[in-house]
DNA sequence: AATGAATGAGCCTTCATTCAT
DNA sequence: GATGAATGAAGGCTCATTCAT
């Protein structure tokens, strides 16, 4: 004689803009933000809805789960860096020394870059930290493109003797260097203080960039001797 | 689709048998197992309790809370670590080249081994990610001087015409190239997988201190030279 | 350790052209289906929609309520088995012994039959578990006349002498022969496995036909001897 | 700098009896209230929670999850009703027919009977229409042994030319019009509305009894006959 | 001193329904 | 006429904490 659990009308709100894909790009550039802030784990669904202004439920309406939102913000996050910040043609640079410092310019500036998109960098070390299954494809996206090209700048500097393991560790020298200002920021901020503005980024490479092609150029000369 | 982040891994229960002290000992060394493992946010106070073999009212019971907890473990595992690991007296060193190689190289195993002294390193990791309120006095204590004594070494390498920007850029340079494989382990292991036995250690830094003189011995000449 | 409740199946999409009516049909088979495999609290909305091709808002549009389709569907399907099975006319038997094989064969067919028609008893069986609103009319119209008949055919067995009460008594003792079967499947499985094909539901509604006239031609002996 | 999340700390309010042992309990009863009313799917812990005056989380504690907590009420309801309404010894009546009607009687009690531990029927039914794991085990202690014992008495009444399909089909003939008020109870008291005291259950038995034995006789007599 | 039991807040997800188009 | 998008209300469960003993 029942026929229980009649669920009670609701009344509406539009929230957002009220344009139709509005929601999800609101949700998305939310999603980001608290991702970024929070990680993962703890970062709340309930945060990111209210950020956007949007129900709860529109989440997992959109995008099917919380996990499928993370790992769609870190797609979008990845290419939009790629596409802002594209790895220099080593082609276009008159000689390997400035095709390394070109390239470690780049790199820098990806990492510390403090604009809207810095999130990549602070989305990867989190990654690193706490790795998920978002990891592999980001590696495979963002990471190994960049780290081929680096390796083929290092494989000019370091001349024809140079071996395979060497070239790999002496690419994971340059990079190392570079990251080490986004991994370490809160050290190096308390050692020497310091902000990352454009100039800045600029000094950190040139040093960079003089630091280790000393170290590479070294390098060829100890290889050569042993061959000779 | 799961993102399956880290789980304490295995019940190990460490049996207490009922001493007084011995539960608050069970207590931080299984806390400092957990926090390791998963971080602050993820470790579970149930977990640390049942590797402990202990009540979960017991953490509140001796620490007062989670968070308590957790300073202590920070505050307990750093001091160890200085006892255990006096820094070495570079004065004993018979060349800057062999102090350099010494230093790194011990800084290099200090991070990657992974015996129970490497929980220092791992809570750093989490620590420069989300810092707490427990960072400065770590970075104070463990960092600073370590950091003070590789400074150190590249002021004797880069000699007397080298300024205080570049000695501490230099120095950067080193330690970023020894944590990079701490941090960046994932990424690591992806490009290309390898393992941290002793060997291997005495390889990388090998490598890092052979890279880092040719570095500091082309900077020191860029300076005599830009000097004279 | 998991307790699966049925789970509506394949998603065998009734893709629709565009006709009008033919949605509001898409949906009414999608819906008997989805309410015979899961009941109607189980049974979700989603699920009707997209077996039916048609949009979820389609349910309330058309039939105002999940509820309402619910009725709808019952009243449909039992005005539908009406049509297709007029109930034969026992006059038709030569022996009141050949009437009752008849009904019993048809009413264990219909119980068991497992094809589309099949739906009729499963969801009677439902409402009997869980009685809504229209469990009366649906007994009005599909239980009451058979039972009628069979009550006649019972009445011819058992004699002039016999009451109404015993006449009723022994309707339910045939009637609830058959429905055991439909209702206990489970159990039967668990204790005796077996198959419903024609063959089977033949040799039981065989049985069953045995064992009761043997019973009804005792009971005739019995009010017989009674009233002498 | 920051140690979020920090859980506010909570007012305590002991709403059961006091006793350690009383909130399980308490839980328990109210949980197979609550799930005999709704069945499992349509059951809420938060429901059971408060009947039980404790908290939703006790239930957890307790018992691990909501289905636990449901088979755990099974298992308890079971023992009990069996505890109950024991099975009578056949070797105690003078005669199979004897223990034919004091079987019969027992099963119908069991089954009809209203009392506080009319549960089982209840939740048997339940399981039946939508089987979960715990039916099985219920057949296996519940039904099973029930099913043996009148499948004796049906051997004892049937000769030894009996085979057994035959003397299956009978004991199912026997616990179909027993268990058919139990399900059909909506039909039945639409068809002839009825209360099932003590003496309607005792007049129920007789006549199905009665019924039946006539059956098993008649069956008895075709078998010897088909034999000779 | 130490624990088993209990708590309230919060989390992610699911669902029937409704609104704007 | 029909739909994609959005909504509020639960629902089951987890967790750090606290209370009574």
């Amino acid at each position: 004689m029942k026929l229980p659990r009649r669920r009670p009308a609701s009344p509406k709100k539009t929230a957002v803009g009220g344009s139709p894909e509005a929601t999800r790009a609101a949700l998305l550039q939310a999603a980001t933000a608290v991702f970024v802030a929070s990680g993962y784990e703890q970062a709340r669904v309930r945060d990111i809805a209210e950020r956007a202004g949007a129900n709860v439920a529109a989440i997992n309406y959109h995008f099917g789960s919380k996990e499928a939102l993370y790992l769609e913000v870190l797609r979008r996050q990845a290419s939009e860096r790629i596409e802002r910040y594209p790895l220099p043609d080593p082609a276009q640079s008159a000689t390997p020394e400035a095709a390394l410092q070109a390239a470690l310019t780049m790199l820098l500036s990806r990492l510390l870059a403090d604009d809207q998109r810095g999130f990549v960098p602070k989305l990867l070390m989190r990654e690193l930290l706490a790795p998920s299954a978002a990891l592999p494809a980001m590696v495979q996206d963002v990471i190994a493109p960049q780290f081929r090209q680096l390796s083929a700048v290092v494989t000019a500097l370091l001349g024809p003797r140079a071996d395979a393991a060497t070239i790999q560790r002496c690419t994971f020298s340059l990079v190392s260097q570079c990251m080490f200002y986004l991994f370490a920021r809160p050290l190096v901020q308390t050692l020497a203080p310091q902000t990352y503005d454009d100039g800045a980024v600029a000094r950190l490479s040139a040093h960079i960039a003089q630091f280790s092609l000393g170290a590479l150029r070294a390098q060829r000369e100890l290889l050569e001797r042993a061959d000779a």
